[in-house]
DNA sequence: ATTGCCGGGCT
DNA sequence: AGCCCGGCAAT
């Protein structure tokens, strides 16, 4: 079974394909429209936004737990899933209560469409700009103890950092949210604590050859930079806007 | 060409 | 300190 997690909806199929529709066309406001766009020009494929409304809901489904997160599961409800539409094992459960599966992402808040905003006194009615913005819910590990690692975890822009709406597409993609990729990065918690305490200038290992440290070093490095693009440079973190390293986003 | 950022200049 | 940019390295 197939339920629709919309705010207040109950919607229930029991086609995966049917319930995506739904949300398509009845949430999301967007006809059925042909796989194929003929007018753009190629790769991403088109927003599969509706895969973040829905939810598998199972008589019996085994309990996976993320090889990453063997202590956490104790606030968020433990479901992954991954893209596997029908065919489901049968384990030995006889419990009568359906155990849902959130694919992709974990979400802690079932309604997605208004993204929790920490707090902050906004126009009623309406959420910024107007479509179901998610954001990168960054899963918040139970960092034992990690101070000089305080990379992350601020990636929640700003209320309204500009007032105006900059809305300026650069095609025919509604900027909708994060560019999310098919690949979803599993990072576990595993963090070496590095006590880093020595303040001097001492730059070991430094040939004027071999150093890794500086340039493009890594493809898959989204900074500031890149995720908000030369346009909306106020959205940047401080360092990137002095092209200095990077704040927000470690790694 | 683009991106990340060190080094260094200016206020 | 904050701010900005030249230029280098890596892609
Ligand atoms: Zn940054």
């Amino acid at each position: 079974m197939f339920k629709c997690t919309w705010n207040g909806c109950q919607e229930m199929t029991s086609a995966c394909d049917a319930i995506e529709r739904h949300i398509r066309s009845t949430h999301l406001g967007r006809e059925e429209v042909s796989s194929e766009h003929s007018d753009s020009d190629s790769d991403d494929e088109d927003d599969h936004e509706e895969e973040f409304y829905w939810t598998e809901v199972e008589v019996n489904v085994a309990t996976w737990v993320d090889p990453c997160e063997p202590l956490v599961n104790l606030a968020l409800p433990p479901a992954i899933t991954t893209t596997l539409p029908t065919a489901v094992p049968a384990p030995p459960i006889t419990t009568t209560t359906t155990i849902t599966t959130t694919n992709k992402m974990i979400t802690p808040t079932p309604p997605p469409p208004p993204p929790p905003v920490p707090s902050a006194p906004q126009s009623p009615g309406m959420t910024l700009t107007g479509i179901p913005a998610l954001q990168h819910t960054q899963p918040q590990y139970i960092h034992v103890s990690s101070p000089p690692t305080l990379s992350h975890m601020d990636m929640a822009r700003p209320p309204h950092e500009d007032p105006r709406y900059r809305q300026q597409m650069g095609g025919t993609t509604l900027s909708s949210s994060w560019p999310r990729s098919s690949t979803y990065l599993v990072s576990c918690p595993v963090k070496n604590i590095v006590a880093g305490s020595g303040r001097g200038k001492i730059r070991v290992s430094s040939s004027p050859k071999a150093s890794p440290g500086r340039g493009k070093r890594n493809g898959e490095s989204r900074k500031c930079r890149k995720v908000y693009g030369m346009e909306q440079r106020d959205l940047w973190c401080t360092q990137c806007k002095w092209k200095k390293a990077c704040s927000r986003f470690g790694e």
